[in-house]
DNA sequence: TTGTAAGCGTTATCAA
DNA sequence: TTGATAACGCTTACAA
């Protein structure tokens, strides 16, 4: 395969001519451009891009960690910091963990190792401390509420949209509501359930284990809710529902439960995901296509930020 | 920041050795292991991937492209190709084309460059012949049958799927039927409207262009179907949906045009997507997560192999 | 405007 | 079992 002395020979010329041709630096005679272009067609000679990144330090290259794809919430994220990336000639490689901390690490030591140039960080099971360790190899950008960490983040505040939409809930009239969640240690997760648990406090509503749902992300755990509800003597009146995934499922089963909604359940989904759209889903909206796009820009900058992004809750006929 | 020479000097070894120590290497002495890895651990000392990716000729990374990700279509394939990588210690490196030419030839590109090592292909504009060009670099395969390509390829044979499909409703009492259908001129849409006429020539059945309803495909576009179905004098009885996505859309608008399903319209859908199991879509099941895995390993291997996929027709409560 | 040569950080060959 | 050293393929001072 022909190098870039190869080329350099046939045109007569150096090596480090042939790098300003293909560089495109100025001070080389057009002739020599000229020369160099043909034996770089003739030798159909290609640049090494590792020698490239090697030389550089740089891959052009973003690592992308979730925990999996097959989910609007990060299908969406990714398509936007792709957006983003793509407008800045960014490559994404993709880390899908599973929740499992292996994969995490894997994608840090990925940022050492110089494989790829930052990482964005959009689920994390790795503990703030340990991501903080590798700041000094790369740019690293989280999409949660970090606190004080110096790490840059962008996230939605978890705890006020919760609180929004169990004050809506409560403003319809519903004194019973329960609500859905994945994971129960994750960062949203646990700020929903903190949210949960003020409000029911301010207005001196009791706490029911029983009206918590766990381990709901795909639409087809909607049908589970339903089904671990209709065990209950008492049952919520209003269920906030972890996405419109969830809200959805819950939605589409509730006939074979004979439960009319909202009239026996109000939900509220998040996301506003297309299916909460065609089922006229109330939700909170979350721009995760902007998201990701600040996610990527994030990356590019030195300084490290924190920026929250603003939701609404949009109302429909679910509640 | 501490080089492989540090490492030695600080051991009091060559970088060979340090080298073997890092590749895990026999015959080297078990006192000067420990010095080794006692020097890496003080200087701090990391690995710079560049120059094994130059060293080696390979960077672990496979390339795959495809049209955009917030579809259950591909973020499921991208996961099936994640899961088999992953075993394999390569990781992904996405190019969303957009279906645009451009994003499609730079991940050709980067196979000539030797930033990926191989290339999965899920959906093309690019012509076969030009991606032929670029096989010298690296193993790219496709998902799609490319008939009599030297490329690799796994792929479903939507003909007979379709005409399978054409075939269950006409044997339901159907005459009238129409599809969905996203670009026109995709490898697999030419192969299911290839099989739609000739079906239709078969049963002496007439071609309707008004049944063809075009550039479906997520779940949105599902009330525009019937949007366009309802200015017909003269509707169609049975539809064949582009996946499951178009055709829960279609199926959650339908009341709202005073349709019902499957006594006014019959459907089938495409792939089973867990929304088809929730509204009791029929469906051609694609098992597209399996497709991904596939997919993967064919890039490993050196022989180049044509794969057909089986994939059923799953019955359920929409003919 | 051009060329020489010194890196970039590894691995692998060869000789010891 | 070890060490020197030559690649790997490129970019970029520095010198001319």
């Amino acid at each position: 395969m022909a190098g870039i002395k190869d080329v350099a020979k046939l045109a007569g010329v150096s090596v480090a001519t042939v790098s300003r041709v293909l560089n495109n630096h100025p001070y080389v005679k057009q002739e020599k451009v000229e020369a160099v272009k043909k034996a770089i067609a003739e030798t159909g000679y290609i640049q090494n891009i590792n020698a490239i990144n090697l030389k550089k330090g740089k891959t052009n290259l973003v690592g992308v960690v979730l925990p999996f794809l097959d989910h609007p919430y990060f299908s969406q994220l990714v398509q936007g910091i792709f957006k983003a990336a793509s407008t800045h000639r960014y490559k994404l490689v993709l880390y899908q963990t599973g929740y499992h901390e292996g994969q995490e690490m894997e994608a840090l030591e990925m940022l050492k190792l110089k494989q790829i140039d930052s990482l964005v960080i959009c689920s994390r099971q790795v503990s703030l401390e340990v991501i903080e360790g590798y700041r000094e190899y790369g740019n690293i950008v989280l999409f949660e509420n970090g606190g004080n960490t110096p790490l840059s983040y962008i996230f939605v505040d978890h705890y006020a949209c919760f609180t929004n939409a169990l004050t809506y809930l409560y403003d319809k009239g519903h004194r019973e509501i329960g609500f859905c969640i994945n994971r129960t240690d994750g960062t949203n997760s646990k700020q929903r359930e903190q949210a949960y648990r003020d409000f029911l406090e301010t207005k001196g509503l009791f706490y029911q284990e029983e009206y918590i749902i766990k381990d709901c992300i795909y639409l087809e755990d909607g049908e589970r809710v339903l089904k671990e509800l209709s065990h209950l003597t008492r049952r919520p009146t209003a269920l906030i529902a972890t996405s419109d995934q969830v809200a959805a499922g819950i939605i589409i089963a509730s006939p074979q439960y004979g439960i009319a909604i909202p009239h026996d359940l109000a939900i509220i989904g998040f996301d506003n995901h297309a299916i909460a759209k065609a089922l006229n889903i109330t939700t909170v909206g979350v721009p995760l296509h902007s998201i990701g796009q600040l996610l990527f820009k994030q990356t590019l900058l030195e300084e490290t930020s924190h920026k929250e992004v603003a939701v609404e809750l949009i109302q429909r006929q679910t509640v």
